[in-house]
DNA sequence: TGAAAAGTTTACGTTGACGTAAACGTTAGA
DNA sequence: TCTAACGTTTACGTCAACGTAAACTTTTCA
């Protein structure tokens, strides 16, 4: 009987456990659980595993960018949605457009940010090894 | 007695009291407290009452920046740390420009993170408007 | 076969970043 | 003069995002 996944080469419709998910992305097994807690992964199960299939893991990558970009769980679970709109709802999918508006104008802030930022790490670390060059002394 | 700051146009050293601060970047006294607490501002005090010079204003310019950036307050603190490198020390110095480097790196990641996510928000916006289309039904 | 590895649930603890309330002093202007 | 408006300290509360521990079951493999 076709023991499926096991880490072997083997595997078909690409389904991963939780430990594996975890090494890949370096994040703990408890917190890809509290993902599942608030809704933001729902795994399938064979007994009392869980089994992540290639669409949570995709899931689960959006969440770990949303996060280092500085979005807390519920701002990802938003973008996320965004990605499905199963919504044939008119009202809906005017709200969807206007929420996807308001990211994107916090992203561009970001990349004003980051831009700003590397600027001054630049100068920052040219003062540096100004500071270096000089010296000699001590 | 030439009464500072006020309000009026003739401030001529550039002070700011804390709710100008709060009014000009949107936060609350309350954080802008906190950072204080946590020291990463050090208003000189005139009485009991806190007084902003422009370096506090500009540092608390560079805290909130970070925040836009997802960054803890901790690592703002040392992002800002590398502005004032008073470090005339060489091991030091390193350590810092590492640091640079690392700071670097995050941003690059977050640069990436955000063209992909700028990316699936189009993909996401234009099936959204291709669904309203669609949708002369209902 | 039997111990180690990996899985599970439940539940309390912790940390960061403030919110909120109380109780009080100082200053400005109608 | 007196009441807003603004300032202060102290201290407990809160919320998100997990950490950590306990107690247990199931799989794996030397």
């Amino acid at each position: 009987m076709a023991k499926a996944v096991k880490n072997s080469s083997t595997d078909i419709t690409s389904e991963y456990s939780i430990s594996q998910l975890s090494k890949e992305f370096d994040v703990t097994t408890r917190s890809i659980r509290h993902y599942e807690d608030i809704g933001l992964l729902s795994p399938t199960r064979r007994g009392q595993t869980r089994i992540y299939s290639q669409a949570d893991r995709t899931r689960l990558r959006l969440i770990l960018r949303g996060k280092r970009l500085g979005l807390s769980l519920e701002d990802s679970r938003e973008i996320i949605d965004m990605y499905e709109p199963g919504k044939t709802n008119i009202d809906q999918l005017k709200k969807l457009i206007d929420a996807i508006q308001q990211q994107r104008s916090k992203l561009n802030q970001q990349l004003d940010d980051i831009g700003k930022l590397l600027k001054d790490l630049n100068r920052a670390e040219a003062d540096c090894i100004d500071a270096l060059k000089t010296n000699g002394t001590q």
